[in-house]
Formats: C-alpha cells, structure tokens, sequence
DNA sequence: AATTTATTTTGCGAATTTCGTAATGAAACA
DNA sequence: TGTTTCATTACGAAATTCGCAAAATAAATT
C-alpha cells in the first residue's frame, strides 16, 4: 500500500467535512488537477483506506435512547456472543476489549421500554452471556467518524500487512 | 419537520452504502425520478436528518490502537471536562451517560505508548477528572454510522421538538 | 551522472450527472 | 367542487465525472 501524504490527508479532511465535494473542487482547493483528486481518490478508496458513507441523526429517526453496554461473557464464548450480537439490527458497534468488560456494544431504541425488553428478552436469549452493564447516553458532545489529523504522517511506520 | 417515510429510508439505506451514489442512478433503483430523490435528500439535509461524510479505516491510517475510557468526573465539572476532552483531536468520541461512568470517550493512537501518555498527562492536566477506565479494543465486529432500519416507519412517535 | 523504468500528474473531449425551473399531478382543506 | 399546498416530473443548461494519452516526476539501475 503506499504511503498516505500530506495530499490524501487534505482530501480526507476535506471530504469529511461533506463526502460529496466535487473533485473539481477539491482540486482548485489543493491547486492540482482534477485527474490527480481522482486517481488519488480511487486509490484510497482500493486501498481500503475510507468509503463514502452518511451519517444519519439516529434522534431524527426517532430513535432517542442510545446505550453503551459492558458485556462480561463465559470464557470461550466470546467470539460467538459477539457474532450473534452483530446480527442484530439494534446493535451499530460491537468490540472485544480488555478491560473491565469482554464485550462492549452500542444498540439504540426509540424509547426505554425497547431497551429494556431487548436486555431482557434479546441478550438473554443469547448463550455465554454472564452480565450486562448497561449505559445510557445523556447527551453527545462529540462524535467524529473520521481519524484524519490525529497522528500526523510522521508518526506513520514504514508498512504493515 | 416532514414524516420520513419508506421512499426516505431506501434512499438513506442506499446512501449508507455508497455515499456517492448518483442522484439518477438512485432514482432508477427506486422507480422514481431524479428530480424527486433530488429534492427528497435536499429536504433531508435541509432537516438535519444526515449529512455526506467518509468513513476512514484508523489502522490504514496508522492508528492501530483504540480505546474506550469510562471517566468519574468531580460533582459539578461534567460539561467543562466534556468540553475540553471534545477539543482534543485523539478523543473521537464524548457522551454523558448514566452509570458506571460519568462520561465515557473513545480515542485512538498510533501505539499504546501514545495512549499511555495521553491518560497520564493529557487527561491528569484536565481539572475534574477522578477516575478513568481504559478499555483496550481488541477486535472489532460492528460499526454501522447509520442507524436506518432500525425501528421501522411505525415505530416513529408523531413529533418530537 | 546518465538512462531506463515506473508512477503520477495533466489536459482534453465525451458521457454522465446535477441543477434550475416551470408544468403537472395529487392530497388536504374549505 | 374549487382552492391551496406540496411533491413529482420533464427537460434544457451548466457542471462534474470519466477515459485515455501525453507530459512531467520520481525511482531504480547501470
């Protein structure tokens, strides 16, 4: 893979800002042209490096209650708890870490009440399970999707598989 | 704010996949045409119900670790302690919860390393911090940005401020 | 250092998409 | 039934994207 620079930074930075910049655009911003926006674009995009997405309000949607949940799950029965949380629609993030949880999850529901019968009816169903610490988010005061300007190019190493 | 309905959703569900999808390209999925996804995706940005963005790969970026950390903070500190962890350009993510944890962040580094030095001088200079829990990602199953899909059309209460 | 080789950038014209806008159609209301 | 409002459609003009070949740059080799 080659190495991400200064360029392809820009452009992720300012496409994070609005995915749907024309490249015409871009390029009179970064003073290149438009060919180089678009072979660089289409290379990151190969390369894996970012995808153009949306990010939809989940309030908007009617879907006011957001919870984080610490999953602590039978030992061996990590990976499959975290398949079968994965497949359900309610759940947007699923994570093994280290740490006081096993498991973390992030699911949203239009109101408590579906919070509640999906702890108790959906995570109970599922085998491995040993507690559920749940969360509930208040209010967001951040939430960027893109990691573009967090370690800059210097702080790359050489290549990795 | 106008209902979101069916034909809404199925726009958002393909923009969720490509957010580049051409406005045409949409219109003949959905039988409809341009003209009508045009002014249906102008309404819902208009609306604030989702915006264009990217989504980039942390590890392509050289951002190989990631954490969660569940912060305790000092009675009457929250909000500014959220503010300024929101100002620094590791932490991706600040929310305000009901808990365990007063605020829960999410933050990415190049190494543990960066981590450690982010937990041990970075946020011990934040006035109102009295506890942080690090979780170390290990493996992530899920990330879905779009919460589409989730609770259908009926589940939508009539109006929300 | 000179020459080859590989890669990136640039510059067009063609195809496609987006945009502006006015006409049409459909639903809500009086 | 007529009126008002709002969404959809149609279509030409403007802008963007695409395909590709030439030029410029950078990297590798001798």
């Amino acid at each position: 893979m080659r190495k991400i620079d200064h360029v392809d930074r820009q452009i992720l930075q300012i496409l994070q800002d609005d995915g749907r910049t024309p490249y015409t655009e871009i390029a009179h911003q970064l003073k290149v042209s438009e060919g180089t926006i678009r072979s660089r674009i289409s290379r990151l995009l190969l390369d894996g490096v970012f995808q153009f997405v949306i990010r939809t309000d989940p309030e908007k949607l009617g879907l006011n209650v957001l919870a984080f949940i610490g999953l602590t799950t039978k030992l061996g029965r990590q990976k499959e708890v975290a398949k079968e949380l994965a497949e359900l629609p309610e759940v947007t993030f699923v994570g093994a870490f280290s740490g006081k949880h096993d498991l973390i999850i992030e699911a949203c529901f239009a109101n408590n009440n579906e919070l509640i019968v999906f702890v108790n009816e959906q995570l109970s169903r599922i085998e491995g399970i040993v507690a559920a610490d749940v969360s509930l988010e208040l209010k967001q005061y951040k939430e960027s999707f893109s990691y573009v300007g967090v370690g800059e190019d210097e702080s790359l190493p050489t290549e990795r598989g």
